[in-house]
DNA sequence: CTGAAATTGAAAACGTTTTTCAATTATAAC
DNA sequence: GTTATAATTGAAAAACGTTTTCAATTTCAG
């Protein structure tokens, strides 16, 4: 499966840093990566047990703290929860999310420098840095209002 | 002073919907206006008691219910604290903020209405919301790189 | 296989937010 | 003013998510 291959890649990479491939770390990596959406600690910890019984919170959180460290997850900020946990993307990103599955897509950003030029003129800041974040349906909650 | 008559705005709309006017919100609600920043829940009780030092932290809680529910106050998200109280706006605006000393400033978004567009036609999403919010560093503090 | 060092899960500690409750206070009616 | 009543209060306790501590286990280099 597809998810395996990119556990290995992670897997591989927490090892190049120095750290040890376990059967804990595996199992949380591979929840991450087969989900589509941003996920709290606790949902991770709940799934990854499925597949790994005697996983604890605590290496959960250690786990997380670490694939952040080497940019392989990204926390996001949602209006229900600001500790959620999603894989990370190349470059520059922002996230479009469904407000009812909670599906997380990336997409390229728009050049927003010529309004950071207009509020940077305006309000004598120094522009260092953005959140964009956009939030709606999703094709497949379009279809099925009623869902989950 | 200025502040003393917004608050009087504000204690009247809590009125107006049925809550009562009480020294310990009016505190609250004076600490509130008086912040050129976001603060969190502790801060306003910690500042709130120089001015009425009975107050509880619960009652801190319980008016900033009150005070969201009026749209008198909103909450903004940060990199350093997701439950921090800001003066809310009128319309559509968003934030920009100092990474220094966390001085809160609105300004009229863009049209950001072409973006949207765009990524609902690359994803299928029906697009609802938006968060935007700049971060960057404030005239007084790009003067004063060493002070707090 | 062995030993050193990293990692583990459970329990305890922690900080923030919510709930509970009896006492107090604001307000409207008199 | 005085009074009745319903909202509000602060403290204590509970609940919650996260972090720290620690002894036992596991990984991995040699």
């Amino acid at each position: 499966m597809k998810t395996a291959t990119r556990a290995d890649e992670w897997m591989t990479l927490l090892q190049r840093e120095g750290y040890r491939q376990t059967a804990a770390r595996r199992a949380i990596v591979e929840v991450i990566l087969a989900s589509q959406r941003a996920l709290e600690p606790m949902e991770i910890f709940e799934c990854g047990r499925k597949q790994y019984p005697g996983l604890g919170l605590v290496t959960v959180y250690r786990t997380l703290e670490k694939l952040e460290e080497l940019g392989l997850v990204q926390r996001v900020h949602q209006p229900n929860g600001c500790n959620m946990v999603l894989r990370a993307t190349q470059g520059h990103q922002h996230l479009l999310i469904c407000t009812h599955c909670g599906q997380a897509v990336y997409f390229e950003g728009d050049d927003l420098h010529p309004l950071f030029e207009r509020v940077a003129q305006g309000s004598g800041f120094d522009i260092q840095d953005h959140w964009l974040q956009l939030f709606g349906l999703c094709a497949a909650c379009q279809k099925n209002p009623g869902e989950n």
